[in-house]
RNA sequence: GGAAGUGUGGCCGAGUGGUUGAAGGCGCACGCUUGGAAAGCGUGUAUGGGGCAACUCAUCGCAGGUUCGAAUCCUGUCACUUCCGCCA
């Protein structure tokens, strides 16, 4: 959320970020209602304090009192009554007004993104043509889409054996990686309240969510942990002698994609992953740092797996509603639509105060006074994302993968993923 | 899952219908005192909204309700504690 004041006192700035971010806000409207809400509520203020003056005052007998006060109730009523809705229908708009936009950014949709740097690997020229991390993967025995179909439906796997293990190398390399920074590991909760899941800016219900929502409850399983850890501090003032609180989340993340069907072959998309997500609160001088501390974490931790990827500054259309300045890493997958493409991998975003606004997240500043901090988040490494760059690159014409140096460790040494029995 | 109790400011804690936005204490800030420090003494010390300001409105877990008037009464809800049941 944006501070509603400064909405009022620059709203040709809103008027334009809504335009570069192609976003459909009725802002016209907002306003009429926003002003239309003020004046009810000084009215409404005014009433009150007389009423508030009848209750204490002395000179009154209690009929007396009683008699004027329930003139006062009644105005009470009529102008409350003539408040909520207004009150509520700005609110809805309100809260789709998305946060302001780095000057630097693209301005456009997607294809306006921008590349502006490249990962230390270089692309491998394959002398075979390299197949698909399906193929790759259930050959050796480490992947099962079939059974992960019959047990939980479309969008679901198992990972076996030596795949297995490789999630776990994958997660504990990034979460050992992003420790040596300075970030503490953090396993959260895997479901989250509505209320939460709606402060962090995610829509926990209806044809739009891409969450799941647990009937009967208000709770949903979590899309990612930036969920519950920004959620570990909602509500609190952070001590300031804590900032910036580096985190880094491992968890489950379950996402719906009601809006992508089922189509999707293999695990570019599935229902359930494994990620690593650093998530930092900090003053709001430091946020930009922070931002390209994340952007480097991420960066290292591919460069270090040998896997090819470009970094995109995300254009004004294609950043989420809380993001002020986006950058994605996107691998180069070689057998990706047949031909190879580049598939995203990581993503970190800067929400400045917005996000810190909605879940209510403060510090005090050096006069006392108290403030929003600002809050982003990372990938460190998204598990299946990661495993499908990770096997199509290191693929071997036998159909053995060669395993990165850094992961060997967690592997028990093994150098090569080879069939399983 | 069943029963009982609790939920007040940065913290502890008083407060069961009427100048209580909230006693007292701790902590913190400033001042006095001191060669310096400690102790002692004094003063100040919630948050958000509206207003140039005086001032005013809201907030005692959260949401409703009763009442002229609610931290105080009622209902629901969430959390915590204890007891019982169940269980990895």
């Amino acid at each position: 959320m944006l501070d509603r004041r400064y909405i009022l006192e620059n709203q040709e700035v809103i008027r334009t970020n809504l335009k570069n971010r192609m976003v459909q806000v009725d802002f016209d409207r907002f306003l009429e209602l926003e002003y239309e809400r003020r004046e009810l509520q000084k009215e409404l203020e005014a009433v009150r304090a007389e009423g508030n003056a009848v209750a204490k005052a002395k000179g009154l007998t209690v009929d007396e009192r009683r008699a004027q006060g329930i003139v006062c109730k009644q105005k009470e009523g009529a102008l409350t009554a003539k408040l909520k809705p207004v009150e509520e229908e700005a609110q809805a708009i309100y809260v789709t007004i998305p946060n302001l936009t780095y000057e630097g950014s693209p301005v456009g949709g997607e294809d306006a993104s921008a590349t502006i740097a490249e990962g230390k690997t270089p692309m491998r020229q394959f002398d075979f043509k390299p197949r698909d991390h399906i193929d790759v993967m259930e050959d050796l025995g480490i992947l099962n889409l079939t059974a992960g179909a019959k047990v939980a439906g479309g969008g679901f796997y198992y990972f076996i054996g030596q795949g297995a293990l490789l999630e776990l190398a994958l997660s504990r390399y990034a979460l050992d990686y992003v420790m040596k920074a300075g970030y503490t590991p953090v396993i959260t909760p895997d479901l989250a309240r509505d209320s939460l899941m709606q402060g962090a800016g995610f829509v926990p219900r209806g044809n739009e969510s891409n969450t799941y929502h647990l009937e009967d409850s208000d709770l949903n399983l979590i899309a990612t942990s930036e969920i519950t850890l920004v959620g570990m501090v909602a509500d609190e003032v952070v001590e300031t002698s804590k900032l910036p609180l580096k985190l880094a989340g491992l968890s489950h993340c379950f996402r719906s994609e009601r809006a992508h069907g089922s189509a999707t072959r293999g695990i570019y998309r599935v229902h359930q992953f494994t990620k690593t997500e650093m998530v930092v609160v900090c003053l709001p001088e430091d946020a930009e740092k922070v931002h390209m501390e994340l952007r480097r974490l991420e960066q290292e931790i591919f460069d270090n797996l040998g896997i090819p990827y470009r970094v995109l500054e995300i254009a004004t259309g294609d950043l989420g509603a809380a993001a002020y300045r986006k950058f994605d890493l996107e691998a180069w997958m070689p057998a990706r639509n047949g031909i190879g493409a580049w598939g995203e991998i990581t993503s970190t975003s800067n929400c400045t105060d917005f996000q810190a606004r909605r879940l209510n997240i403060k510090y005090r500043d050096g006069q006392g006074k108290l403030q929003f901090a600002h809050t982003l988040n990372g990938t460190a490494l998204s598990v299946c994302r990661a495993m499908i760059a990770l096997v199509e690159n290191h693929q071997q014409a036998d159909g053995t993968v060669e395993i990165p140096e850094v992961l060997q460790p967690y592997m028990g040494g093994l150098k090569k993923l080879t069939p399983q029995r």
